[in-house]
DNA sequence: ATGGCTGGTAGAACCAGA
């Protein structure tokens, strides 16, 4: 690492699903928790539209944006300078999906929204599921390649492990939860020996979501939640990890995503 | 009780999310 690195890093990731119309809930979530580097997904702006004033009157002066028309979009807004901003397109078909960026004391940080993948977990009669898998895929021969400590977070749109949705066995057969997700998010973990910072924390078997649908009249009721966010870290920055938790208050505020943000604490 | 909702964009008998 060249610079050194501040004392603490706080950063987190949220699928904010329009962060035009999220703005009261972005500056809530920012006097709670006050990130360092917030991440976002499905900001669903093109770039010329993001609202970038607001974020610097946040604190946020160093922005890099990822936006499409309409759909997706990726976005990393941080306190701290950023450069070499990198975008993946691991479908090949221009949506916006990733950017990444690297900090001046040597981490790098991945932000990823991988395809949810359609209704029917079979590639032959749903395209998009058979997108989706290629998409981790093709994630995965990208991390064989990495040398340098990274952070990769985001909405991985797969809840791997049994605990991490309302019902493993309900679930066994809807996309986000398959065997064939799983064992292709799998591999990628393998590739990077990626540490996953939330079950570091929280460790299986205990609860731990952070998206429910907005079909039910009463998110908490039930409780039928599911993990699909994730921070991913290199063992050696694992290690210097010190709390991580999703901020479930988010989902109950006016308006919310449907997804919650989550948020991890780094001693570098 | 896995769609019963929520977005963007158009102005939908829309598409997408997951």
């Amino acid at each position: 690492m060249s610079d050194s690195p501040p004392p603490t890093l706080k950063v987190a990731s949220w699928n904010i699903n329009s962060v035009r119309i999220r703005m009261d809930s972005i500056e809530r979530f920012v006097a709670d928790e006050a990130p360092d580097i917030l991440c976002l997904q499905e900001t669903k702006v093109v770039d010329k539209d993001f609202p970038a004033g607001l974020f610097r009157s946040l604190g946020y002066s160093h922005q890099i944006l990822h936006g499409m028309p309409m759909y997706h979009g990726v976005a990393i807004l941080s306190k701290l300078p950023m450069r070499e901003a990198t975008r993946n397109d691991w479908q090949d078909n221009g949506e916006a999906r990733h950017v990444g960026v690297l900090l001046d004391f040597g981490l790098r940080i991945e932000n990823v929204y991988i395809p949810a993948g359609g209704d029917v977990p079979d590639r032959t009669v749903n395209p998009k599921f058979g997108q989706k898998l290629d998409f981790v895929e093709r994630m995965t021969r990208w991390a064989e390649d990495l040398r340098q400590p990274t952070l990769i977070v985001g909405d991985f749109n797969i809840a791997p492990l049994e605990c991490d949705v309302w019902s493993h066995k309900q679930l066994l057969d809807v996309v986000s939860h398959t065997p064939v997700e799983i064992e292709a998010l799998t591999r990628f973990q393998a590739s990077h020996d990626w540490v996953d910072l939330g079950r570091q924390f929280v460790p299986a078997p205990e609860r731990l979501f952070t998206w429910w649908s907005y079909r039910s009249n009463d998110w908490t009721k039930n409780d039928r939640g599911r993990r699909l966010d994730h921070m991913w870290a290199s063992p050696d920055v694992a290690k210097t990890a010190i709390a991580h938790k999703a901020h479930e208050p988010c989902r109950g505020w006016l308006r919310p995503s449907d997804h919650v943000p989550i948020v991890t604490e780094f001693n570098l």
